[in-house]
DNA sequence: GGTGATATGTTATAATATATCATTTCTTGA
DNA sequence: TCAAGAAATGATATATTATAACATATCACC
């Protein structure tokens, strides 16, 4: 058993840097700006391994003296999910800091109904069994969602 | 390959009659009261196979004369999912009568973009591979949202 | 430095959902 | 049968999530 979320006072900051280097490394692969805005609402969902709504950030941004609307953070979520750094959990209407931007859609997403905290993973298995599911029935798949709901590991221990 | 979304032309009062007469059966054995708004909310649910959102409901009963109210339509909502009798669709956040009340927050919803109508299935190698992963990462599972998005078969033939 | 493209600001409002208390309807037991 | 409590619905208000539309600012490139 290998879990996939973040052991207790583990190192916070790192997963914070090496997600914005990542980031920028995937902006400039795309060419497209990683702007203030944009790399400021990026670091505030990577705070926490939560998913944070639109609203939430909306108020950690207003909180720190900035004049921001909701246009504004939807605009910059949207940049960010269209580039995979970011995913949006559709069972919360929130978001969550991608750690495999090259996942292309594809991911499982785990959420602790305890401690909040999401985790995400590429399961072959998964992915496999669900397209031939769609296959089964004459599916074409464009996009999954696939969210899983319970407790992680800490939690059922702990 | 068996579509799983129903053919064009298909006596769709059957599909409602039926649905129906699963929910009355369903009620009676839980000892649940299938009222007027609840009989009512669910079967404009199944007037089409596709997910319809709170608010169409409401309208739907609003054009009726009704003078009824958003909890009202929330309430019936609520009623009939904690039944198993309609899933909430959390992509759409929208509501999709089930065909097999007893599959207990298991299935699989494969969701037209091009047509919108939705199907669900209950398949077992999806379930087990997202038992497996969950196994693997020592969480432990309440609930799992499995939502397809793509194009029905009609949709990529015709 | 001017120009078009991109990003953000601003205002307003749409769409989805729930809290709270009042009223009605149903059930059940005396 | 009817009184009392439980369950359901009505009614009002408001919370939460998201987008439309147009103005302004910033950036990239010539």
């Amino acid at each position: 058993m290998t879990d996939l979320f973040p052991k207790k006072g583990h190192d916070h900051d790192r997963c914070i840097d090496s997600a914005i280097a990542q980031a920028e490394k995937v902006c400039e692969a795309e060419n497209a700006r990683f702007t203030d805005m944009r790399r400021k609402v990026f670091s505030l969902i990577w705070q926490s391994h939560k998913a944070v709504t639109a609203y939430e950030l909306l108020d950690a941004l207003q909180a720190e003296g900035q004049r921001v609307q909701p246009p504004t953070v939807y605009r910059a979520l949207e940049f960010l999910t269209d580039l995979g750094l970011v995913h949006r959990i559709e069972s919360l209407n929130a978001y969550f800091g991608c750690d495999q931007p090259d996942c292309d859609h594809l991911g499982q997403y785990f959420i602790c109904t305890r401690c909040g905290r999401v985790a995400e993973t590429v399961d072959e298995d998964v992915s496999i069994a669900v397209r031939k599911a769609a296959k089964q029935v004459g599916f074409k798949i464009e996009a999954t969602t696939v969210e899983i709901k319970g407790l992680c590991h800490d939690c059922t221990t702990h």
